[in-house]
DNA sequence: TAACCAGATGATAATTATTACCATCTAGGA
DNA sequence: TCCTAGATGGTAATAATTATCATCTGGTTA
């Protein structure tokens, strides 16, 4: 039975010890420690629900009424990119689409978006056969491999070793 | 090496045999087969780039100059909801956060997009001490499950033995 | 084949999520 | 306490998607 709902219990514990790092954490990044802030990753550590920007906005002006959406969509970034928060999923932003009906998964480069197709049997095996999980009914899966693609992570080690440091932005199909 | 990109070289036959049979599924889908349809389906099977609707409609246009953006949202919507594409992720509306950075994954009801946190060890294992994967450097990885969940399962198990069929919309957390 | 019409399309407006701006504020160091 | 880089609030701008509606057409029927 190695595929199961994660106990809801440890939530409170888990949140706790969270909060208590996060001022050290914010300082470690570089980042000021805002009341902001603080409000907002506390709601997100007692939420499982996996909310939007706009639910932790509303949760938060119950205490703090005055905050801004535009300051939760940017603390939530931040978040992520201090690594203390993360997106459910990277491809949010626009629906990308799939002909190939066959059994597969992907691999996204997490700079430019680009994705290719993967097999993995034995995912496939695990999950095949498993039509409960808790209270939900399985219907399918697709699993999203966090990657760096070949051009993206050759211009990184670049940066790295000294080359110029020329910024990058998100692949945008056809503009 | 059970975890590997799938050859592309496979595409052009599949294409070939998916377009073949394409008419047919629409008329078993109820739907026109119109030129639009098929100019749509062709580009997405010749895909390998899991496309936009943009990048979709621009590859379309050079052979009919004259298709709609909007028919190309719509006409995508439908052949996932034919079952002749699919999505790469159901949760591209808006970005959903996540507090809990422990390994984990994702059960993804279809109808009310409510998310429940799930652990795989068997997966995290398969994934662990691979780090290249073709041309790709792996940093980490995210299952979505899909799955309908009790309320929305209750739901459709009701309407089918002859409850009132009332719509349900997506749950959209507070508005 | 011609006439018919439910469903499909194109053009455009509306909506929604997210980001950009910029004037003002404040956390944290001197 | 004073100073300032960075943070915030309010709002405009952007981008993706959906809604609307007048017009068109695939597929059926006579
Ligand atoms: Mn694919
Ligand atoms: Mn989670
Ligand atoms: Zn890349
Ligand atoms: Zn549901």
């Amino acid at each position: 039975m190695e595929l199961q709902l994660v106990n809801e219990r440890r939530r409170p514990a888990y949140a706790a010890q969270r909060l208590a790092e996060f001022a050290e954490r914010c300082r470690a990044g570089g980042l000021a420690v805002t009341p902001q802030r603080i409000a907002i990753i506390k709601v997100l550590l007692d939420s499982a629900e996996h909310p939007r920007a706009d639910a932790i906005c509303a949760a938060v002006r119950k205490q703090h009424p005055h905050v801004s959406l535009a300051t939760v969509h940017r603390t939530l970034e931040t978040l992520c990119e201090i690594g203390e928060a993360r997106k459910v999923t990277m491809l949010h932003d626009s629906a990308r689409y799939d002909g190939n009906l066959t059994p597969h998964h992907h691999v996204v480069c997490i700079k430019c978006r680009c994705i290719r197709d993967i097999e993995i049997p034995q995912l496939d095996r695990i999950l095949a056969g498993r039509s409960e999980l808790g209270e939900f009914t399985v219907l399918g899966s697709s699993l999203e491999i966090h990657a760096l693609c070949e051009r993206c992570g050759a211009k990184a080690a670049k940066r790295a070793t000294g080359g110029v440091g020329r910024s990058q932005r998100k692949q945008k199909s056809s503009k």
